[in-house]
RNA sequence: GCCGGGUUGGCGGAACGGCAUACGCGAUGAGCUCAAACCUCAUUGCCCGAAAGGGCUUGUGGGUUCGAAUCCCACACCCGGCACCA
């Protein structure tokens, strides 16, 4: 297989009629000339409108791969296209450098974390620089660092203090593999979305962040993102939150046993209040408290034994929604408020614990999983919706009311939505109900029982309780416990650092402990995009003034993994530093792009079935350019890149072509190009002007399409139109250097050297768009005859209708296809088109 | 089941309601070469035809329109998210 060339090898492999560059060269030349010029930091001086380019920062787990090669060459194209529209723009670098990996990988090798971490990331951001990312390396951050983490710390203080962070005693998703619990995002489809074992539960004294006080705000001011951020990330928020419309209903508990914990009435959530008159039975979670307070002596044995079977399935198990129905009566009954009917009580595992109010009103005749329970054990249906004919199942659907009237208040014939509405208010005026709004949405629990990750200030005292560190004592550092000292035992690492946990009550000043656990690494994640507008800030989070300057971002580019996790906690992080005073937005990122996977065959790169393509191999292989150019141009950037699809040497084919137009120009720099080939000069102008169309509405594969029609179209004029020396093939090339800038900045900034400019073409500017040369001095006009095309004439653009239609309708194919009919309309729009409709 | 997105040549993909298939990959032929690779040029949606030319074509079926890949309705299939969520 011949490559490129590289180094000296390109002798032998490159005849010396086809001129070419060296690829390995030339990178060398420009990395250096470009660290001198600083080119890339953000002035912030207010000279100039400001952009935000911001790109979801790394994790440092070994060096670059294909993705992140992909994400940054889109990225890429934004910034560099803002500063050559002439903006001051911010595109920030830092690492996500808090995590379980380095941890691991500690554990292994008997390290501190820290080791693995920082010599990653050193790893990481040389390859950034061979890459050629235009960041703004002044502003590189760590989460990891103390000075950024102490401010995570005082963020986590002032949730608290205003109530949205608090520790309950619950059940919590717990991964027996990390030895950590997991917060409910982190949980996918009953595995662990880290490790993949299976999540089990546990009952555990953790922390939360309140997100659920959020959760309406949430929903609401994503309509502020509909048409900047992708359709399927709002979706899957919305999903996520999951908003539920309904009542809550109070139901009487009766019963032969009267026990003390035994509550005097439940209330349930449901969207469907206007079925109350159908509900035949109640069921409540069996494994929920309630069951248990439920149950009376006679059941007991029985609800004990369903309890056990149900604890020996697994979340996996009850993902399954086809299992027949399970459950027992415990031996109570509900009350229906409406009519007084008593309503057996069962325990049930089709009903969850944690949603709504962990018990349901079951009305059979109009939900499915309902309607299964009563088959299975003989429980009446009755029909409150009127479902068509011969109906056999629940019936979902909208109707007229039925079999739906006590003395006070009657539904029947009312459709879904009235009946809704006319149930509610009398609910409420009997104090039995109210119309209320549930959300799928849980708290979020950022508790982990890990040591990489930032200390919870928090002490615990026996005397004064939890005790938040006092701010002047932050950042609370982590101590230097390495291998052994960080294997996972199912309590924090931290806790067995006597040293370290063992501290005086900042209240009281006797003994005390601190918080062993450490946050969830989404903490550092959610505010790092604030902390760039001024990294070195040490009076607080950030210098809320540099934040005014610059945010919300203008554009925020990332994987689609993130599109819950991490992009709702930072939304939620918005609102809550907005409702504490520091900044005057409520949604962190304007406008969202989410780049599609790199996979290879079809399939996701992977170790296993051994597809991977190792990005450093390709960078040696065919260069920086020729890589980013391929990860732009394989097509629209949400789309997934089929490595097998796409041809990096095709790639360098172009950049060898577009650079050796840079040789062929022997007209002198600067010279006047009024009097260059119009014909060129208007394919020059007709491209950045589509360019800049294109790059705004994130079309980048067209862009590369358009810059290669461009770079073709001058081959062609130096080789069989103007000729080399016409001014208008310098300015064609010019346009194509500071085009390709964007996307293969090293051909292009030699080029610019070839054409006699000094570094660096990155601030070349954006070509001036002569409008005039947008006009074109001729245009085709298609012709047809019922709609199908029969001729093409070349007409000037300005020809009248009458004119346009006079000369197609005397075009000798035209004349061919109107043989023998009659002509009943002529549709002209002028100068592009006419259709005869004959017949 | 609910929600979101999609379906265009051999492949990746272009296309303000007006020339479908831009750009590229691959393929085929030719030039260069002792030869091959590289490079250059040409051809390349399908069908009929020697050619001129003609017919067909944007998942399927309808509709709107002078005109539909594009707008509307129904259906099929693919991808993604949520899911015994009451």
């Amino acid at each position: 297989m011949a490559g490129p060339p590289t180094g000296n090898a390109s002798v032998r492999l490159w005849p010396v009629e086809r001129e070419t560059y060296d690829i390995v060269a030339t990178q060398d030349k420009w990395r250096s000339v470009w660290d001198e010029l600083d080119l890339f930091r953000a002035a912030d001086d207010g000279t100039r409108e400001r952009r935000y380019a911001l790109t979801m920062f790394p994790y440092p787990s070994g060096d670059l791969h294909m993705g992140h090669a992909e994400v940054m060459a889109l990225h890429d194209v934004i910034a560099r296209y803002w500063w050559q529209r002439g903006y001051d723009v911010m595109n920030p670098i830092g690492w996500d450098s808090f995590g379980l990996p380095a941890e691991n990988a500690a554990i292994r090798n008997n390290e501190n974390p820290a080791v693995y971490t920082y010599a990653n990331i050193e790893t990481q951001a040389e390859s950034f620089r061979r890459y050629a990312i235009s960041f703004d390396w002044s502003r590189r951050l760590h989460t990891s660092d103390p000075e950024y983490y102490h401010w995570t710390q005082w963020l986590f203080l002032k949730f608290r203090e205003r109530g949205l962070a608090y520790r309950k005693y619950s059940p919590v998703n717990w991964c027996p593999n990390d030895q950590t619990v997991l917060a409910n995002e982190q949980v996918v489809g009953g595995m662990c979305e880290r490790c993949g074992a299976e999540v089990t539960k546990r009952e555990l004294s953790q922390w939360y962040f309140k997100v659920t006080e959020y959760a309406q705000r949430l929903l609401d001011d994503m309509a502020a993102l509909e048409g900047s951020w992708p359709d399927r990330v709002l979706a899957m928020q919305r999903n996520w939150i999951g908003r539920s419309e309904g009542a809550h209903v109070d139901f009487v508990i009766t019963g032969a046993d009267q026990k003390p914990d035994r509550p005097e009435s439940v209330t349930v959530f449901t969207t469907r209040p206007d079925t109350l008159f159908g509900a035949t039975f109640f069921v409540v979670a069996a494994d929920a408290k309630l069951a248990d307070h439920l149950v009376s002596d006679e059941q007991r044995p029985a609800f004990e034994a369903y309890l056990t079977e149900v604890r020996k399935a697994s979340d996996i198990d009850r993902l399954a929604t086809d299992r027949p129905k399970t459950g027992v009566f415990l031996g109570a009954y509900a009350v229906n408020p409406v009519n007084g009917a008593q309503l057996p009580v069962y325990a049930a595992d089709y009903v969850l614990a944690d949603y709504g109010t962990g018990a349901i009103m079951a009305v059979p005749a109009q939900d499915q999983r309902d309607y299964d329970f009563a088959q299975a054990f003989g429980l009446d249906i009755v029909r409150t919706v009127q479902p068509p004919a011969d109906w056999e199942e629940a019936y979902t659907g909208n109707g007229p009311a039925i079999n739906s009237a006590n003395d006070e208040v009657s539904l029947n014939g009312l459709d879904v939505d009235q009946a809704k509405n006319r149930i509610i208010e009398w609910l409420e005026r009997k104090s039995a109900g109210r119309g209320t709004v549930n959300f799928r949405l849980r708290d979020w629990l950022l508790s982990r029982q890990r040591f990489w990750g930032a200390p919870i200030p928090i002490v615990h005292c026996e005397t004064c309780g939890e005790v938040p560190v006092p701010e002047d004592h932050l950042p609370v550092e982590l101590p230097d416990l390495r291998g052994a000292d960080l294997k996972p035992k199912g309590t924090s690492p931290l806790a067995a650092a006597e040293d370290w946990v063992n501290v005086d009550c900042p209240q009281c000043g006797r003994a005390a402990l601190r918080d062993s656990d450490t946050m969830d690494t989404f903490v550092d994640s959610s505010w790092y995009f604030l902390r760039y507008c001024s990294p070195n800030y040490s009076e607080g989070p950030f210098d809320v003034e540099a934040v005014r300057r610059w945010m919300p971002a203008e554009q925020y580019v990332g994987g689609v993994e993130h599109a819950i996790l991490h992009l709702l906690y930072s939304r939620f992080f918005t609102k809550v530093l907005h409702d504490m005073g520091l900044i005057d937005f409520v949604e962190p990122f304007t406008a969202l792009l989410n780049q599609g996977q790199v996979i290879n065959g079809g399939k996701a790169m992977s170790k296993s079935l051994g597809n991977g393509v190792n990005l450093g191999e390709m960078l040696d292989q065919y260069g920086v350019d020729a890589i980013r150019l391929t990860m732009v141009f394989a097509g629209p950037p949400e789309d997934d890149i089929d490595w097998a699809d796409v041809s990096p040497g095709g790639s360098l084919k172009f950049l060898q072509r577009a650079w050796r137009l840079s040789g062929d120009v022997t007209s002198a720099p600067g010279a006047d190009v009024a009097e260059g080939d119009l014909k060129l000069r208007k394919a020059t102008h007709r491209t950045v002007h589509e360019a800049a169309q294109l790059i705004e509405s994130h079309r980048f594969n067209v862009l590369v399409a358009k810059i290669m029609e461009l770079v073709n179209t001058t081959r062609k004029a130096i080789d069989s139109g103007c000729g080399a020396g016409d001014t208008a093939v310098r300015e064609a090339t010019e346009t194509v250097a500071v085009l390709l800038s964007l996307v293969a900045p090293y051909t292009a900034e030699e080029m610019w050297a070839r054409l006699g400019h000094p570094p660096s073409v990155a601030k070349a500017g954006w070509p001036a768009v002569d409008e005039s040369l947008l006009v074109e001095d001729e245009v085709t006009a298609i012709v047809q005859v019922q709609g199908k095309l029969r001729a093409k004439l070349q007409v000037p653009p300005d020809i009248s209708a009458a004119d346009l239609e006079a000369a197609a309708l005397a075009d000798e194919a035209i004349v061919r296809a109107l043989e023998g009919k009659t002509v009943r309309k002529v549709i002209v729009r002028e100068p592009t088109l006419v259709n005869v409709v004959a017949g």
